[in-house]
DNA sequence: GCGGAGAGTGATACACTGTAACAAAGGCGC
DNA sequence: GCGCCTTTGTTACAGTGTATCACTCTCCGC
Protein backbone atom coordinates (compact mmCIF):
# COMPACT_ATOMS: atom_id res chain seq x y z
CA UNK A 1 0.00 0.00 0.00
CA UNK A 2 2.10 3.25 -1.23
CA UNK A 3 -0.70 5.33 -0.06
CA UNK A 4 -0.77 6.60 3.29
CA UNK A 5 -3.47 4.97 4.46
CA UNK A 6 -3.69 5.88 8.32
CA UNK A 7 -5.68 3.28 9.60
CA UNK A 8 -6.16 2.26 13.14
CA UNK A 9 -6.86 -0.99 13.47
CA UNK A 10 -7.17 -0.97 17.03
CA UNK A 11 -10.45 0.53 18.51
CA UNK A 12 -10.37 0.17 21.71
CA UNK A 13 -10.24 3.58 23.72
CA UNK A 14 -8.49 3.94 26.42
CA UNK A 15 -10.27 3.43 30.02
CA UNK A 16 -7.27 5.14 31.78
CA UNK A 17 -6.42 8.25 32.42
CA UNK A 18 -3.18 9.25 30.38
CA UNK A 19 -5.30 11.51 28.28
CA UNK A 20 -3.90 11.19 24.68
CA UNK A 21 -4.91 9.73 21.56
CA UNK A 22 -3.17 6.70 19.99
CA UNK A 23 -3.26 7.89 16.38
CA UNK A 24 -2.29 11.06 17.09
CA UNK A 25 -2.83 13.93 14.03
CA UNK A 26 0.38 13.96 12.23
CA UNK A 27 0.20 17.22 12.10
CA UNK A 28 0.60 17.80 15.97
CA UNK A 29 3.12 15.36 15.90
CA UNK A 30 5.25 17.54 13.63
CA UNK A 31 4.54 20.32 15.25
CA UNK A 32 5.93 19.18 18.18
CA UNK A 33 9.02 18.09 16.76
CA UNK A 34 9.16 21.26 14.83
CA UNK A 35 9.13 22.74 18.15
CA UNK A 36 11.72 20.15 20.40
CA UNK A 37 14.54 20.81 17.26
CA UNK A 38 14.13 24.62 17.59
CA UNK A 39 15.08 24.12 20.76
CA UNK A 40 17.90 21.90 20.39
CA UNK A 41 19.45 23.70 17.55
CA UNK A 42 18.50 21.00 15.40
CA UNK A 43 17.41 21.01 12.18
CA UNK A 44 13.46 19.06 11.49
CA UNK A 45 14.55 17.76 7.80
CA UNK A 46 12.72 16.50 5.63
CA UNK A 47 13.92 13.21 5.88
CA UNK A 48 13.26 12.99 9.30
CA UNK A 49 9.74 14.24 8.51
CA UNK A 50 9.19 11.59 6.05
CA UNK A 51 10.93 8.77 8.42
CA UNK A 52 8.30 10.29 11.54
CA UNK A 53 5.60 10.21 9.17
CA UNK A 54 5.98 6.71 8.00
CA UNK A 55 5.90 5.82 11.78
CA UNK A 56 2.90 7.52 12.49
CA UNK A 57 0.95 6.44 9.59
CA UNK A 58 1.82 3.21 9.43
CA UNK A 59 -1.02 0.74 10.87
CA UNK A 60 1.89 -1.68 11.92
CA UNK A 61 4.45 -0.80 13.61
CA UNK A 62 7.52 -1.12 10.83
CA UNK A 63 11.29 -1.99 11.15
CA UNK A 64 13.69 0.01 9.61
CA UNK A 65 13.97 -1.83 6.31
CA UNK A 66 10.53 -1.38 5.97
CA UNK A 67 10.78 2.39 6.14
CA UNK A 68 13.09 2.77 3.44
CA UNK A 69 11.21 0.63 1.25
CA UNK A 70 8.12 2.84 1.64
CA UNK A 71 10.02 6.04 1.01
CA UNK A 72 12.19 4.83 -1.76
CA UNK A 73 10.51 4.52 -4.96
CA UNK A 74 12.33 4.82 -8.55
CA UNK A 75 14.80 7.71 -9.10
CA UNK A 76 15.06 8.48 -5.15
CA UNK A 77 16.63 5.71 -3.00
CA UNK A 78 16.32 5.75 0.71
CA UNK A 79 19.14 3.24 2.20
CA UNK A 80 18.47 1.56 5.80
CA UNK A 81 21.59 3.37 6.95
CA UNK A 82 19.83 6.93 6.59
CA UNK A 83 16.64 5.81 8.23
CA UNK A 84 18.43 4.68 11.28
CA UNK A 85 19.64 8.06 11.91
CA UNK A 86 16.98 9.57 11.40
CA UNK A 87 15.14 7.20 14.08
CA UNK A 88 18.43 7.77 16.62
CA UNK A 89 17.34 11.07 16.14
CA UNK A 90 13.81 11.36 17.06
CA UNK A 91 14.27 8.50 20.05
CA UNK A 92 16.38 11.40 21.27
CA UNK A 93 14.08 13.55 21.06
CA UNK A 94 11.21 10.80 22.44
CA UNK A 95 9.10 11.53 19.42
CA UNK A 96 9.87 7.54 18.31
CA UNK A 97 10.10 4.34 20.82
CA UNK A 98 11.83 1.20 19.59
CA UNK A 99 10.20 -2.04 20.67
CA UNK A 100 13.00 -4.71 21.20
CA UNK A 101 10.98 -7.76 21.05
CA UNK A 102 9.51 -7.19 17.35
CA UNK A 103 12.38 -4.63 16.16
CA UNK A 104 10.03 -2.21 15.12
CA UNK A 105 9.30 1.67 15.79
CA UNK A 106 6.04 3.47 17.37
CA UNK A 107 5.01 7.21 17.75
CA UNK A 108 5.44 7.82 21.50
CA UNK A 109 2.07 8.49 21.78
CA UNK A 110 2.32 10.02 25.57
CA UNK A 111 2.82 13.59 26.64
CA UNK A 112 6.52 13.13 26.69
CA UNK A 113 8.53 14.31 29.84
CA UNK A 114 5.91 13.29 32.60
CA UNK A 115 7.20 9.87 33.11
CA UNK A 116 9.36 7.98 31.58
CA UNK A 117 8.35 4.41 32.32
CA UNK A 118 6.01 3.58 29.50
CA UNK A 119 4.53 0.25 29.23
CA UNK A 120 3.99 -1.11 25.66
CA UNK A 121 0.67 -3.27 24.75
CA UNK A 122 1.32 -5.57 22.07
CA UNK A 123 -1.24 -7.37 20.28
CA UNK A 124 -0.05 -11.04 18.68
CA UNK A 125 -3.44 -11.00 16.75
CA UNK A 126 -3.72 -7.66 14.93
CA UNK A 127 -0.07 -6.51 15.48
CA UNK A 128 -0.75 -3.16 16.76
CA UNK A 129 1.16 -1.60 19.73
CA UNK A 130 -0.41 0.42 22.39
CA UNK A 131 0.96 2.46 24.54
CA UNK A 132 0.32 3.29 27.74
CA UNK A 133 1.62 4.41 31.52
CA UNK A 134 1.00 2.49 34.81
CA UNK A 135 2.01 4.52 38.63
CA UNK A 136 1.11 1.52 40.06
CA UNK A 137 3.59 -1.11 38.45
CA UNK A 138 6.52 1.92 38.59
CA UNK A 139 6.35 2.19 42.39
CA UNK A 140 6.15 -1.22 42.76
CA UNK A 141 8.94 -2.00 40.62
CA UNK A 142 10.59 0.45 42.32
CA UNK A 143 10.34 -0.90 45.67
CA UNK A 144 11.98 -4.66 44.25
CA UNK A 145 14.57 -1.74 42.64
CA UNK A 146 15.16 -0.32 46.29
CA UNK A 147 15.68 -3.79 47.70
CA UNK A 148 17.51 -5.31 45.25
CA UNK A 149 20.05 -1.63 45.48
CA UNK A 150 19.83 -1.19 42.08
CA UNK A 151 19.74 2.21 40.44
CA UNK A 152 17.27 2.07 37.06
CA UNK A 153 18.32 4.68 34.44
CA UNK A 154 15.65 3.31 32.03
CA UNK A 155 13.74 0.53 31.58
CA UNK A 156 11.69 -1.52 28.91
CA UNK A 157 8.15 -3.25 29.33
CA UNK A 158 6.66 -4.81 26.77
CA UNK A 159 3.66 -6.92 27.19
CA UNK A 160 2.03 -9.58 24.49
CA UNK A 161 -1.30 -10.45 24.21
CA UNK A 162 -4.77 -9.84 23.12
CA UNK A 163 -6.12 -6.23 22.48
CA UNK A 164 -9.46 -5.89 23.93
CA UNK A 165 -10.95 -5.80 20.13
CA UNK A 166 -9.23 -8.82 18.76
CA UNK A 167 -10.19 -10.83 21.61
CA UNK A 168 -13.64 -9.76 21.26
CA UNK A 169 -13.48 -11.15 17.83
CA UNK A 170 -12.30 -14.35 18.45
CA UNK A 171 -14.72 -14.84 20.90
CA UNK A 172 -17.44 -13.73 18.83
CA UNK A 173 -15.77 -16.12 15.98
CA UNK A 174 -14.90 -19.18 18.30
CA UNK A 175 -17.59 -21.91 18.45
CA UNK A 176 -17.00 -22.82 22.07
CA UNK A 177 -18.80 -20.45 24.17
CA UNK A 178 -16.73 -18.08 26.38
CA UNK B 1 39.19 -17.76 27.90
CA UNK B 2 38.58 -21.21 27.44
CA UNK B 3 38.08 -22.72 30.93
CA UNK B 4 34.99 -22.54 32.23
CA UNK B 5 35.56 -19.80 35.20
CA UNK B 6 32.12 -19.49 36.66
CA UNK B 7 32.93 -15.92 38.62
CA UNK B 8 29.92 -14.07 39.19
CA UNK B 9 30.73 -10.07 39.34
CA UNK B 10 27.35 -9.25 41.04
CA UNK B 11 28.37 -9.83 44.35
CA UNK B 12 25.07 -8.09 46.16
CA UNK B 13 22.82 -11.11 47.93
CA UNK B 14 19.36 -10.57 47.35
CA UNK B 15 17.21 -8.77 49.90
CA UNK B 16 13.84 -10.15 48.61
CA UNK B 17 12.48 -13.66 49.44
CA UNK B 18 12.46 -15.16 46.26
CA UNK B 19 15.30 -17.42 47.31
CA UNK B 20 17.87 -18.58 44.94
CA UNK B 21 21.61 -18.59 44.11
CA UNK B 22 22.07 -16.00 40.80
CA UNK B 23 25.36 -18.09 40.07
CA UNK B 24 23.60 -21.34 40.97
CA UNK B 25 25.81 -24.64 40.55
CA UNK B 26 26.03 -25.95 37.26
CA UNK B 27 25.74 -29.72 38.23
CA UNK B 28 22.71 -28.53 40.29
CA UNK B 29 21.16 -26.77 36.97
CA UNK B 30 22.07 -29.89 34.29
CA UNK B 31 20.60 -31.93 37.48
CA UNK B 32 17.15 -30.44 37.17
CA UNK B 33 17.16 -30.27 33.06
CA UNK B 34 18.22 -33.91 33.10
CA UNK B 35 14.84 -34.16 35.03
CA UNK B 36 12.96 -32.06 32.73
CA UNK B 37 14.14 -34.00 29.89
CA UNK B 38 12.85 -36.58 31.03
CA UNK B 39 9.81 -35.37 32.35
CA UNK B 40 9.04 -34.53 28.33
CA UNK B 41 11.08 -37.72 26.39
CA UNK B 42 13.29 -35.17 25.19
CA UNK B 43 17.16 -35.99 25.08
CA UNK B 44 19.50 -34.26 27.22
CA UNK B 45 22.32 -34.05 24.56
CA UNK B 46 25.66 -32.89 25.24
CA UNK B 47 25.33 -29.91 22.50
CA UNK B 48 22.97 -29.33 24.68
CA UNK B 49 24.46 -29.49 28.15
CA UNK B 50 27.67 -28.10 26.77
CA UNK B 51 25.05 -24.68 25.85
CA UNK B 52 23.75 -24.88 28.78
CA UNK B 53 27.24 -24.44 30.32
CA UNK B 54 28.04 -21.92 28.48
CA UNK B 55 25.87 -19.48 29.76
CA UNK B 56 25.67 -20.51 32.99
CA UNK B 57 29.57 -20.62 33.20
CA UNK B 58 29.92 -16.95 31.68
CA UNK B 59 30.50 -14.16 33.57
CA UNK B 60 28.49 -11.79 31.16
CA UNK B 61 25.58 -12.80 29.06
CA UNK B 62 26.72 -14.64 25.88
CA UNK B 63 25.20 -13.93 22.28
CA UNK B 64 24.90 -16.82 19.82
CA UNK B 65 27.22 -16.55 18.21
CA UNK B 66 29.83 -15.97 21.13
CA UNK B 67 28.55 -19.67 22.83
CA UNK B 68 29.26 -21.01 18.78
CA UNK B 69 32.61 -19.85 19.09
CA UNK B 70 33.58 -20.88 22.46
CA UNK B 71 32.31 -24.55 21.98
CA UNK B 72 34.05 -24.48 18.72
CA UNK B 73 37.71 -25.56 18.45
CA UNK B 74 40.22 -26.61 15.75
CA UNK B 75 38.61 -29.86 14.51
CA UNK B 76 35.23 -29.39 16.02
CA UNK B 77 33.05 -26.85 14.37
CA UNK B 78 29.56 -25.74 16.25
CA UNK B 79 27.61 -24.13 14.11
CA UNK B 80 25.54 -20.83 15.22
CA UNK B 81 21.99 -22.27 13.96
CA UNK B 82 23.35 -25.19 16.24
CA UNK B 83 23.46 -23.17 19.03
CA UNK B 84 20.22 -21.40 18.26
CA UNK B 85 18.48 -24.95 18.51
CA UNK B 86 20.06 -25.95 21.70
CA UNK B 87 19.21 -22.50 23.54
CA UNK B 88 15.50 -22.62 21.69
CA UNK B 89 15.10 -26.05 23.23
CA UNK B 90 16.81 -24.46 26.80
CA UNK B 91 14.03 -21.57 26.76
CA UNK B 92 10.91 -24.25 26.08
CA UNK B 93 12.22 -26.07 29.35
CA UNK B 94 12.75 -22.72 30.94
CA UNK B 95 16.33 -22.75 31.77
CA UNK B 96 17.43 -19.61 29.86
CA UNK B 97 15.90 -16.44 29.22
CA UNK B 98 16.97 -14.14 26.66
CA UNK B 99 17.73 -10.56 26.62
CA UNK B 100 15.91 -8.79 23.94
CA UNK B 101 17.52 -5.46 24.63
CA UNK B 102 20.89 -7.16 24.34
CA UNK B 103 20.47 -10.04 21.82
CA UNK B 104 21.88 -12.12 25.01
CA UNK B 105 21.04 -15.22 27.03
CA UNK B 106 21.02 -15.96 30.79
CA UNK B 107 20.43 -19.11 32.84
CA UNK B 108 17.29 -18.68 34.39
CA UNK B 109 17.56 -18.11 38.05
CA UNK B 110 14.65 -18.54 40.02
CA UNK B 111 12.61 -21.79 41.13
CA UNK B 112 10.85 -21.97 37.12
CA UNK B 113 7.19 -22.22 37.34
CA UNK B 114 6.03 -20.28 40.29
CA UNK B 115 5.53 -16.76 38.70
CA UNK B 116 6.17 -16.08 35.23
CA UNK B 117 7.21 -12.55 35.04
CA UNK B 118 10.86 -11.72 36.05
CA UNK B 119 12.02 -8.56 36.14
CA UNK B 120 16.39 -8.63 34.59
CA UNK B 121 18.42 -6.22 35.97
CA UNK B 122 21.07 -5.10 33.02
CA UNK B 123 24.34 -3.15 35.19
CA UNK B 124 25.32 -1.13 32.57
CA UNK B 125 28.79 -0.55 33.88
CA UNK B 126 29.75 -4.88 34.45
CA UNK B 127 27.36 -5.89 32.06
CA UNK B 128 26.31 -8.26 34.24
CA UNK B 129 22.22 -9.26 34.76
CA UNK B 130 20.41 -10.43 37.38
CA UNK B 131 17.29 -11.49 37.53
CA UNK B 132 14.29 -11.12 40.20
CA UNK B 133 10.53 -10.79 40.43
CA UNK B 134 8.53 -7.80 41.89
CA UNK B 135 4.56 -9.23 43.30
CA UNK B 136 3.86 -5.67 43.39
CA UNK B 137 4.76 -4.41 40.16
CA UNK B 138 3.17 -7.74 38.95
CA UNK B 139 -0.02 -6.28 40.43
CA UNK B 140 0.23 -3.02 39.64
CA UNK B 141 0.68 -3.92 36.22
CA UNK B 142 -2.57 -6.75 36.23
CA UNK B 143 -4.90 -3.39 37.35
CA UNK B 144 -3.30 -1.53 34.29
CA UNK B 145 -3.75 -4.05 31.85
CA UNK B 146 -6.98 -4.93 33.15
CA UNK B 147 -7.89 -1.32 32.49
CA UNK B 148 -6.86 -1.42 29.31
CA UNK B 149 -8.73 -4.97 28.51
CA UNK B 150 -5.52 -6.04 27.46
CA UNK B 151 -5.25 -10.11 28.08
CA UNK B 152 -1.26 -10.53 28.41
CA UNK B 153 -0.06 -13.82 27.37
CA UNK B 154 4.11 -13.03 28.57
CA UNK B 155 5.89 -9.93 29.57
CA UNK B 156 9.35 -8.79 28.93
CA UNK B 157 10.80 -6.65 31.71
CA UNK B 158 14.02 -5.33 31.52
CA UNK B 159 15.50 -2.62 33.47
CA UNK B 160 19.31 -0.99 32.58
CA UNK B 161 20.99 0.51 35.31
CA UNK B 162 23.42 0.32 38.03
CA UNK B 163 23.37 -2.57 39.94
CA UNK B 164 24.84 -2.23 44.30
CA UNK B 165 28.73 -3.22 43.80
CA UNK B 166 29.14 -1.05 40.60
CA UNK B 167 27.41 1.73 41.73
CA UNK B 168 29.48 1.46 45.50
CA UNK B 169 32.63 1.34 43.11
CA UNK B 170 31.90 4.45 41.26
CA UNK B 171 30.87 6.31 44.32
CA UNK B 172 34.20 5.17 45.70
CA UNK B 173 36.13 6.41 42.60
CA UNK B 174 34.66 9.44 41.88
CA UNK B 175 36.07 12.68 43.04
CA UNK B 176 33.08 14.35 44.00
CA UNK B 177 31.09 13.15 46.60
CA UNK B 178 27.74 11.35 47.16
C1' DG C 1 28.48 37.45 -1.08
C1' DC C 2 32.23 34.39 0.86
C1' DG C 3 34.20 31.00 3.41
C1' DG C 4 34.68 28.01 7.28
C1' DA C 5 32.61 24.81 10.70
C1' DG C 6 29.45 21.68 11.89
C1' DA C 7 25.23 19.20 10.93
C1' DG C 8 23.04 16.10 7.89
C1' DT C 9 22.88 12.81 4.05
C1' DG C 10 24.43 9.35 0.40
C1' DA C 11 26.67 5.35 -0.58
C1' DT C 12 29.25 1.27 0.09
C1' DA C 13 30.69 -2.16 2.72
C1' DC C 14 30.50 -4.80 6.54
C1' DA C 15 29.27 -7.07 11.22
C1' DC C 16 25.86 -9.16 13.84
C1' DT C 17 21.50 -11.78 14.56
C1' DG C 18 18.41 -15.21 13.25
C1' DT C 19 15.94 -18.65 10.04
C1' DA C 20 14.91 -22.04 6.03
C1' DA C 21 15.82 -26.22 3.84
C1' DC C 22 17.73 -30.49 3.35
C1' DA C 23 20.90 -34.10 4.34
C1' DA C 24 23.18 -37.05 7.66
C1' DA C 25 23.62 -39.24 12.14
C1' DG C 26 21.94 -41.13 16.38
C1' DG C 27 18.45 -43.14 19.73
C1' DC C 28 14.40 -46.13 20.52
C1' DG C 29 10.83 -49.47 19.98
C1' DC C 30 9.78 -53.43 17.51
C1' DG D 1 17.93 -55.09 11.27
C1' DC D 2 14.27 -51.78 10.32
C1' DG D 3 11.38 -47.94 10.55
C1' DC D 4 10.47 -43.80 12.92
C1' DC D 5 11.54 -39.90 15.26
C1' DT D 6 14.73 -36.73 17.33
C1' DT D 7 18.84 -34.32 16.97
C1' DT D 8 22.71 -32.36 14.61
C1' DG D 9 25.55 -30.78 10.45
C1' DT D 10 25.84 -27.92 6.55
C1' DT D 11 24.81 -24.44 3.45
C1' DA D 12 22.61 -20.70 2.17
C1' DC D 13 20.03 -16.84 3.04
C1' DA D 14 17.04 -13.14 5.30
C1' DG D 15 16.89 -9.53 8.60
C1' DT D 16 18.95 -6.02 11.64
C1' DG D 17 22.23 -2.64 12.69
C1' DT D 18 26.94 -0.12 12.34
C1' DA D 19 31.49 1.87 10.44
C1' DT D 20 33.53 4.76 7.25
C1' DC D 21 34.25 8.20 4.06
C1' DA D 22 32.79 11.55 0.89
C1' DC D 23 29.62 14.98 -0.27
C1' DT D 24 25.99 18.54 0.48
C1' DC D 25 23.63 21.73 3.04
C1' DT D 26 22.80 25.16 6.59
C1' DC D 27 24.17 28.35 9.75
C1' DC D 28 27.07 31.99 11.19
C1' DG D 29 30.55 35.40 11.17
C1' DC D 30 32.77 38.48 8.38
Amino acid sequence: MPTAGHHHDHAHEHADGHGHARGAEPAAVVARAEALCRERGAQFTALRREVLDAVVASGKPPGAYDIAERLSRPGRRVAPVSVYRALDFLMELGLVHRIASRNAFVPCAHAHGASENVVFLICRTCGAIDETTSPEMESGLGKTLARAGFTPAHSILEVEGDCGACRGKALAGAPNGP
